[in-house]
DNA sequence: CGAGTTTGACCTGCGC
DNA sequence: GCGCAGGTCAAACTCG
């Protein structure tokens, strides 16, 4: 798994209060290389859309890419954090990525390899669950985890033959914050409008860009 | 009636 | 081997 610096690069405009239709949000690959998929994924899986939702949509942290590592928080397979850009993050309760790059990444090092299973996983301050990525998600489980009040619910895209799951589950320590983790790889485009949708041609994969028109994000 | 949700049961991996 | 916890299945149910 060579060039694995694609780094994502996650812009967050929040929308203006009560107008959420007008948020926009795109998200650019950071780099050349797309031999990884974890930033395509990343793109692909994480584009808010244009719901009642996204005022409250604030990334404020990201957890971990599994990659195969296991117990390796808030780091890509390069033991790179994706760079988080966030209006609201930064009034909010962004930070925790990078003081925690270092140790992580010496904890990636000392972990053998095992399959990987692209894993990526975000913190939101959000007061609904459901964060409108765009994708259609079916829900198939719901659990009562240790230690934590909080149920966690299970979901998979409902498109055929698109086997991503993705988990939900309210933060123990600050139920305002929503945890959620996706894990696999969407072989479509987002069923809503996607503006700019691009295809990695090493992979195949879809990753998007932008859900509005070059226009409207001015 | 089809799609999605709920929820108890079942399966599996892991630590002891 | 056993028990626990997390993850998934699937039947029943709800809703549009």
């Amino acid at each position: 798994m060579a060039a694995v610096g694609a780094r994502p690069v996650l812009y967050h405009h929040p929308a203006p209060a009560g107008d959420a239709a007008s948020m926009s949000s795109y998200f650019s690959h950071g780099g050349s290389s797309t031999t990884t998929s974890s930033a395509s994924s990343f793109s692909a899986a994480l584009a808010p859309t244009t719901t009642a939702l996204a005022e409250q949509f604030d990334i404020s942290e990201f957890l971990f890419d599994d990659a195969g590592v296991a117990g390796a928080p808030g780091v890509f397979a390069d033991g790179a954090p994706p760079v988080v850009v966030s209006d609201a993050a930064a009034a909010g309760g962004g930070g925790a990525i990078s003081a925690a790059a270092g140790s992580v990444a010496a904890a990636a090092e000392a972990v053998p390899e095992r399959p990987r299973t692209e894993r990526i996983a975000f913190r939101t301050r959000s007061e609904i669950e459901i964060l409108d990525d765009g994708y259609k998600w079916r829900k198939y489980g719901k659990k009562s985890v240790k230690n934590s009040p909080n149920p966690r619910n299970y979901y998979r895209c409902s498109t055929e033959g698109c086997n991503v799951k993705k988990r939900v589950e309210r933060d123990k320590d600050d139920p305002s914050y929503v945890v959620t983790t996706y894990e696999g790889t969407h072989n479509h485009v987002s069923p809503s409008t996607v503006y700019y949708a691009s295809q990695d041609a090493a992979s195949g994969r879809f990753f998007v860009a932008g859900t509005q028109p070059p226009g409207s994000l001015n």
